[in-house]
Parts: structure tokens; sequence; C-alpha cells
DNA sequence: GGAACTCGCCAC
DNA sequence: AAACGTGGCGAGTTCC
């Protein structure tokens, strides 16, 4: 493994403050319900086990154990589900694995649109949730509390990693996941649980190495709105409306299908299938009215066939002008940016940190523009976790630091404590860091989150500070 | 019986 | 110039 190490004097220094501060986080740990966890487990099982006698008595399945000879499938084998798809159904893969095998992938067994893998993908869900979380914590818990690892030493944009159990891919998105596994999470006894995180880091940090002008104007102006503008551009809205049925829907098709994706180094192809998969299936390759999420009085698909778009590839060919647009004019500044960050990598062989690291070894032209976003973003809230780990101790605060998740903080607070340690976390992110580092030349700002006394960490609610205090 | 690998999937 | 960046981890599989 590639080891990175730091080139300056103050990126040393902030290493070594984090592996501190991150330590005491460790030792603190989080309360985990061991009852619950084991109770849990247990119910997953049960749900799995009906699901597995279910999925044996389908015509599906008889028919996979027929062509084993004998030999009883084994459902949670991948490579045995694909050649039984591929090489005996002969069935068409819509796409293939790095070495070349047919994916069994959800999105590519869904594609297949036969009606037992879908129950296939539900034991999935289910075991990855009882395997890797609730069994990996009860692996690592210890009195009744996990000390999830944070590693500065692994990733080589100098993010932090964790381990053991890792604290950083706990289920969110999917509610189910999210309840069942962070329902497992508690703050110590008679304490709450508070987690504040940078909103758009990356963007902000990225803004700090070109100032391109839109971008800078995007992050200040808080009226202007680069997602909604992009999903005005994509989709062709003549105005866009909150209260109209799917524009926040294509605001975020557009956030998640375009924006990122652009600012990740993907293009325009992707980008135009990722904004165009809600719109069902193209079993011709065109599209028919009304098709896709419901848009206004009629749906997407009703919408973009009136203004012309019949197919994904004339999508696509307005995706790739658009895609122009948004380099080529819209944020241009940043565009020359990474040229210009790309030249230098190729004649120096490495690319600086804002944050004093250095990023080398051989690199992709993506990986060039995207590790120094990275790093730094991630320094910036590092750096705030080692001025707030600092403040809490000398203040005698019982409130503590227990982890850190890229870009947020996620502290055991005693109650008494909340709102000064609100304050406090405010005044570290959005103004003691960026007065150590002139170089951040936007504003930072921040979005808090609390659990009740005594509540899980499924039971985050969004903080507001108290006005009367 | 363990190391190394593949695949899929969770987070930011 | 290249065609989405960074991690961890479980189960299955292959190799020694």
């Amino acid at each position: 493994m590639y080891q990175p190490h730091p080139q300056s004097k103050a990126a040393y220094k902030l290493l070594h403050d984090g592996v501190l501060a991150l330590g005491r986080a460790e030792q603190r740990g989080i309360r985990l319900d061991l009852k619950y966890c084991h109770a849990e487990t247990e119910r997953l099982t049960r749900e799995i086990k009906a699901l597995e006698q279910a999925f044996h008595h389908t015509k599906f399945y008889r028919h996979w154990f027929k062509t084993l000879g004998g030999r009883t499938p084994n459902i949670n084998s991948n490579a045995q589900l694909g050649n039984f798809l591929y090489k005996r159904k002969k069935l068409k893969p819509i796409k293939t694995t790095v070495t070349g095998q047919g994916s069994t992938d959800e999105e590519a067994l869904l594609q297949l649109n036969i009606p037992e893998l879908n129950d296939l993908l539900r034991l999935r869900g289910l075991k990855k949730i009882r395997d890797t979380y609730l069994k990996g914590f009860l692996k690592e818990q210890v009195g009744g509390r996990v000390h999830p690892n944070f590693n500065l030493h692994i990733a080589r944009t100098y993010r932090s990693s964790s381990d053991r159990p890792n604290f950083q891919n706990i289920p969110k998105r999917d509610e189910e996941a999210k309840r069942i596994c962070r329902q497992a999470l508690f703050p110590s006894k008679g304490y709450q649980l508070m987690a504040v995180d940078y909103s758009g880091i990356e963007v902000c940090v990225s803004a700090c190495y070109h100032q391109d002008p839109t971008m800078m104007k995007y992050i200040k102006d808080p009226k202007s709105d680069m997602h909604r503008d992009m999903a005005q551009q994509v989709y062709e809205l003549k105005t866009y409306d909150p209260s109209i049925t799917g524009h926040k829907v294509l605001r975020s098709a557009a956030k998640n299908g375009f924006v990122f994706p652009q600012f990740y180094g993907d293009y325009y192809r992707n980008c135009a299938i990722s904004m165009a998969c809600n719109w069902g299936k193209l079993p011709d390759g065109r599209w028919k009215p009304g098709q896709g999420i419901p848009l206004g009085d009629g749906s997407l698909s009703d919408h973009l066939l009136g203004q012309g778009h019949k197919s994904l590839e004339q999508f696509a060919d307005h995706v790739q002008r658009i895609e122009k647009d948004f380099w080529g004019r819209r944020f241009r500044v940043y565009a020359r940016w990474k040229e210009k960050t790309w030249e230098q990598y190729q004649r120096t062989g490495y690319v600086e940190l804002l944050t004093g690291f250095r990023c080398g070894g051989l690199m992709a032209y993506n990986d060039v523009t995207n590790y120094p976003i990275q790093g730094a973003a991630f320094h910036c809230l590092l750096k705030a976790f080692v001025l707030a780990d600092r403040e809490l101790r000398a203040r005698k605060f019982k409130t503590r630091l227990i982890g850190q998740i890229h870009d947020e903080m996620i502290l055991d607070v005693w109650p008494p404590e909340l709102d000064e340690v609100g304050e406090l976390l405010l005044d570290v992110m959005t103004q003691q860091v960026p007065e150590e580092w002139p170089w951040i030349v936007v504003p930072l700002t921040v979005d808090m989150e609390v659990s009740p006394v005594d509540g899980s960490w499924q039971e985050m609610g969004s903080y507001v500070r108290d006005a009367r205090k």
C-alpha cells in the first residue's frame, strides 16, 4: 500500500494533533444496546429463514437445483447465481464485472424482471444489516460500548478511514436499514447524541482552490441554488417551483445525477442514463407518454416528449450540450484550474493540498483533480475536531467527541451543556477554522442534529439553538 | 486452514 | 487526458 506522509511541519502537526484527539474519541466510544442487538439479530434470522424457505419452494429455485445435478445451490453465492442465469439459462447480463463475469448486482438482477430475484435481493439486504452491522457491533463491543478506530494513515487523499467497527458507513438512506442499525447505538446514560456537519464542504473547498466566480456566487448568495438551476436546464423547466409535484425530485436528480458526478469527473453519457433511469423501461429505446415520475399534471416522459426528447440517445445529446456549457461557460474558471493542476502534476509528479500535504505517485486525471479537494475538505473537519476537543477539555465539560464521518462530528453531550456545546462548535467550525487558514475564502456553514436524552442514533432531529439563552 | 482475491454494498 | 473519487467488510471462492 502506498504510504502517504505529510510534507510540511503544519501538515505533520495536524496529523499529530488529529491522532491524539481521535484517540480520545476512540477511548470514549459509543454505548451499544446489547439486548437489542441480540434480539434484533434473532428476529432477522427468523425473517431470513422464512424467506429462504419460501424461496426454496419457487419454480426458479427448483430449476436452479436441477441444473446443479443434485448439489444444493448456495443462495449466498453470486458466482453460482451468475452461472445459472447467464450460462445455463443463457440470459443476457446488462453489464459485466471487472473480470468480465455477468454482473449479479441489484441493478442487473432487477433488469432481468424475474420475481424470485426480488426475494433474493431482499435476503441480501437483511443479511447485510444482520451480519455486517449488528453482528459487527457485537463482535467489537467491550462492556457494552464500541470503540471504532479512526485512521489518518490509510487514504491516499489524506482523508480518514474507520474500522472495527467502521463508524463511517452505517446505513442512513434506506429507512429500514437505518432504523435497525442506528437503533443499536446510544449516548452514555443520561446523555444525548449530537451531530454537526459542514454543509457542502467539498464544494466550498474546491472554490478555495479555483475561486470560480460562478461557484463563489452560488456559495455566497443564499437565494441562489446550483442544483435548482441545473434541474431547470437539464429538464427544461420554464420555472422551478418546489410546490409543483416532481420538481424537488428533479432537483435531487440533477444534484446526484449530474452536478456531483461532473465534479468527480464523470461524463455526460453516464449522467444522462442516471437522470433518465426513473422514467421506466425503454423496451425499444423510445419513451412513451405516462412514464417516469409524476410531474405537474402529467408525467416526466410527457414533459420531455413535449420538449422533443424521444429517446435516451436524444436526451444524452442534450446532456452533452449541457456538459459543454457547464465547463465551458458556467464553471470555466474551475475547468481551467483542473487543467492547470493536471499539467502541474505531469511536470512535478505530485499535487499540493491547501493544507500543506502532497499527493504523489501514479494518478489518473480524475485522481489529480479530486484528491486535493477531498483531502483538504476533510482537514477542515479534522482541524475543527482538534480545536473542539481541546476546548471541551479545557473548559471541563462532561461532553466529549466520540467520532467523525468525513465532514461531520458526533458528540456525547451532557444535556445541561447542550446549548454551550452548540455555540462552541458553531464558533470553532465557522469562525476559528477559517481564522487559522486564510486560504478559506468562502463562508463555511454547519447543520446540527441532536437526539433526545437517552435517545438512540436513529432518533436524531434538527437542533435549533434556544434563542432565550 | 489461512492468505488473497472477487463481488456486492454501506457511507461521504 | 480520460470517461465517478475515497474507504471497510462479509461471503464465497481459489490457491497454496
